[in-house]
DNA sequence: CTCCCGATGACAATGATTGTCATGAGACGG
DNA sequence: CCGTCTCATGACAATCATTGTCATCGGGAG
C-alpha cells in the first residue's frame, strides 16, 4: 500500500538536486493549506530566516507544477497560485474570502468532458475546473 | 422567440453612453470566432483605421464582461482573452492549437457544482470550467 | 579532493494591465 | 443652436508579477 508514498505532499522532480533552497520550497508547502503566491512563499521563508531567491522560489514551484507535485491556480486577476496536493486527479472548491481550499472530485464530470470533447473531435483533452464560493465561517 | 433578442452578439452595457470607440469595439467582437487578447483587439482596430485608445479597449472589454456580453478565458499563462458570447451560460471546448472554440453545455456538471458546494457548507457558487484539447483540423 | 555542470540570486528587462489627468464630446435644458 | 455638466478618451507614466541574464556557487561522481 505504502509504495507509492505520495500523501506526505510535495516531493522534488527526479533528475534535480536537493539543494538546501528547493527542500525549504517543499517544506514550506507542507506549512499552510490554502493556495500562495510565489511572492508569499518568498517572503514566508524570508521571514523563517530561510534565504532563498525569488527566481529560484519560481523555478521551483513550477518545476513542481510541471511534475503535477503542487496545483496551480489562476486568480480572477491572473496571478498564479500553488497550494500542495494529493496524487489523484481532482479540483477545488475555493472560498472567496478566506481562501479555505477543499480538494474534490467527480468522476462524472470528467467523463462528461472527455465526451464532449470527443463528439467534437477534439484529442489530447485536458480541462480547467475550480468551484468558487463562500465557505461557512465567512 | 425573438422577444429576447441576445443572438445578435454583445451590446453595450446600460447606463453608458454609445460612443464611437465603445461601438467600434463591440463589433469588432462580432468580426471573429476566437478568443482574442485586448491588445489583439486593440492592433485589429488600428488595422481598420478605427483608431481607439489602449485604455479604453482595455475599460470597454472590462466592463463588457462584467456586463456578462461576453466571455473571459484567462490562458495558462496568466493573459486575459475575451470572445463575444451567447448569453446563456455555457462554458468552452478550446483548441490548444488553433484557438477555435466551441460553446458547450452541461446541464449535469452545472448540479455537480452547486451539489458538492452545498455539501460543504459553502454558498453564493460559482465556477470556472474549461476544456483544452487539438481539434480535428489540427 | 577536484572538476563539471546544474543551481542560485542580485539585478535588469519584459509586458500586460492600471492609473493619471488634461482634453474631448454625448446629453439636455434653455 | 448654445452652454454646461459629466462622463469618456487617450497619450503617457506607473505598477508589478514574472522572466531573462550571467557571474558565482556548490552537489556529487570519480
Ligand atoms: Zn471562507
Ligand atoms: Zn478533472
Ligand atoms: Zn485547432
Ligand atoms: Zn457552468
Amino acid at each position: 500500500m505504502t509504495s507509492t508514498e505520495h500523501s506526505s505532499g510535495p516531493v522534488l522532480p527526479e533528475g534535480t538536486r536537493p539543494t538546501r533552497q528547493r527542500r525549504a520550497v517543499v517544506t514550506a508547502l507542507h506549512g499552510f493549506e490554502d493556495f500562495r503566491s510565489a511572492q508569499d512563499i518568498h517572503d514566508l521563508l524570508r521571514r523563517s530566516d530561510q534565504n532563498v531567491g525569488l527566481s529560484t522560489v519560481y523555478r521551483t514551484l513550477q518545476a513542481l507544477a510541471d511534475a503535477g507535485e503542487v496545483d496551480l491556480l489562476r486568480t480572477e486577476d491572473g496571478e498564479a497560485l500553488y497550494r500542495r496536493c494529493s496524487a489523484t486527479h481532482h479540483h477545488h472548491l475555493v472560498c472567496r474570502s478566506c481562501g479555505r481550499t477543499v480538494e474534490v472530485e467527480g468522476p462524472a464530470v470528467e467523463r462528461w468532458a472527455e465526451a464532449v470533447a470527443g463528439r467534437h473531435g477534439f484529442s489530447d483533452v485536458s480541462h480547467s475546473l475550480e468551484i468558487f464560493g463562500t465557505c461557512p465561517d465567512c
